[in-house]
RNA sequence: GGAGAGGUGGCUGAGUGGUCGAAAGCAGCGGUUUGCUAAACCGUCGUAGGCCUUUAAAGUCUACCGGGGGUUCGAAUCCCCCCCUCUCCGCCA
């Protein structure tokens, strides 16, 4: 969400650029509900400040013995006067609410401008892709087959779009969300956090979920529950409504835990395989930051994530998101894709992006500097996705003989140093 | 799930229908005193929105005492619903 006064006061210019991010804003509808907005408060007000003051008359001309029950009836009728005024406040206030809460955030001067995905900007690459001496296969033949991965159980206990995992499979994810949380808590100074995986609406606001993108989402019946599609949403949204120390920031958290997404709008895409779940683990990484250290902050966070690919020895490349491709609350984005020989392609595996003031405004997390306090920039990135981690892993480092030879770096973790294949199950 | 107690400003904590946006204390900020620190003393100290104004400052008005609704000329204060915290019971990992 943006700051009403400099919004009203820069249309123009943020117009342009959220022209840039492929997003319209009708500049005379904002402009003509805002004037009846104000127009609605103003009346409303004015009644209101005529009110009060005849109001506290009234103990006076009592005192006084002075009958008030004529300026009484008078009141009373104002009071309906106010009420309906009132209602017509609150109607207006609300479709400007709702636009102004579904305008997306200012992409940040460096971002290069662009369409979509193709127009995004590889900023750099390590390691290279393997070269296979034979046909490399996808995870989705690769984990059956090993006996590690099942698809047509989770249809059958859920449905499409889910997995179930055994053995070494299981244990793998273990292993590779453990890797992350170790390497993050103890190399790179990030507090561990174990949140909710259920949070409410006011959190699915505060962090820009709410209220345009609901669909994407699954709630709990009856409740005002969601199940959470990132844990960006729980630990962003630990500090809703408070004020951090700013001597005291950057806060590095990180936490590991299931996402669920609803995924409306993917049908044909990534249908294979378990590169879109609608479960899924993920170690996050969030960070409360002030605003002069924010830019700063996002390249640190998206080299910790780096750092992930680079000691499991998985090539990747990390590209900045243009104006066109970015999430709706972010200022910036780094995408960092992890090379896939299944898919002979490079595959997004983490986002890192800073939200500036925009998620604090709508979750009212501030900072204090000195004796002003303002309010807090959001960052967060995934620390990886640890699906999409264990996807990587079986694809690059697959043998002819179809067994999985697991990268030094993960073995303390596994207790093995190669997956093959898994007894059948029945 | 049942019974009871409670939710007030950054914190502690008064306030049970009429200048209460809210006493007091602490913390913070500015100042005086002091060789420095400390102490003492004086002052200051919420957020959002409207009007006015150059989109600043100042001024002024409105709203906010967990959230929503109601009673009333007038609600932090009375009534109803909901949420959260604490204690006890039940159930449970």
């Amino acid at each position: 969400m943006h700051d009403l006064q400099f919004f009203r006061n820069n249309l123009d210019a943020i117009a342009e650029r959220l022209g840039a991010r492929g997003f319209r804003i009708d500049l005379d509808h904002f402009r003509a509900i805002d004037t009846e907005r104000r127009a609605a408060v103003t009346e409303s007000e004015n009644l209101k400040s005529e009110r009060n003051k005849a109001s506290q008359e009234i103990p006076q001309r009592k005192k006084a013995g002075e009958d008030t029950t004529a300026l009484q009836a008078e009141l009373r009728a104002m009071g309906d006067r106010i009420a309906a005024l009132d209602e017509r406040v609150k109607e207006v206030d609300e479709r400007f609410r709702q636009v102004l809460t579904g305008i997306p955030n200012l992409p940040h001067e460096s971002v290069p401008a662009g369409g979509g995905a193709d127009d995004n900007v590889e900023v750099r690459r390590a390691g290279d892709p393997r070269q296979f001496t034979f046909e490399a296969k996808a995870h989705w033949d690769l984990g059956p087959d090993l006996g590690i991965l099942d698809f047509e159980r989770a249809a059958k206990i859920t449905g499409a779009r889910f997995a179930v995992y055994y053995g070494l499979g299981a244990r793998l994810e273990r292993a590779l969300a453990n890797f992350m949380l170790d390497t993050h808590t103890q190399e790179h100074g990030y507090t561990e956090t174990l949140p909710p995986f259920l949070v409410n609406s006011a959190s699915l606001f505060g962090t820009g979920q709410l209220p345009k993108f609901g669909q994407d989402l699954f709630k709990c019946e009856n409740t005002d529950l969601w199940l959470i599609p990132t844990a960006e949403v729980p630990v962003t949204n630990l500090f809703r409504d408070e004020t951090l120390d700013g001597d005291a920031l950057p806060m590095k958290l990180c936490a590991f835990s299931s996402c669920f997404r609803s995924e409306a709008g993917s049908y044909g895409r990534d249908v294979r395989g378990i590169i879109r779940q609608h479960q899924f683990q993920k170690v996050e990484l969030v960070k409360f930051a002030r605003p002069d250290q924010s830019y700063a902050e996002l390249e640190k966070l998206t080299a910790d994530a780096e750092r992930i690919l680079q000691k499991l020895g998985l090539a990747y490349r990390t590209v900045v998101l243009c104006t066109g491709d970015m999430g709706f609350s972010s200022a910036k984005t780094y995408d960092i894709e992890v090379w896939l020989p299944g898919q002979n392609a490079y595959k997004e595996i983490s986002s890192c992006s800073n939200f500036e003031a925009f998620q604090a405004r709508r979750a009212n997390i501030r900072v204090r500097m000195g004796k002003k306090s303002e309010f807090a920039h959001t960052l967060n990135g995934s620390g990886l996705a640890v699906g999409r981690t264990w996807v990587a892993i079986v694809e690059n480092y697959q043998q002819q003989d179809g067994s999985v030879v697991i990268p030094e770096a993960l073995r303390p973790y596994l207790n093995a140093e190669v997956i093959s294949k898994h007894g059948k199950l029945n």
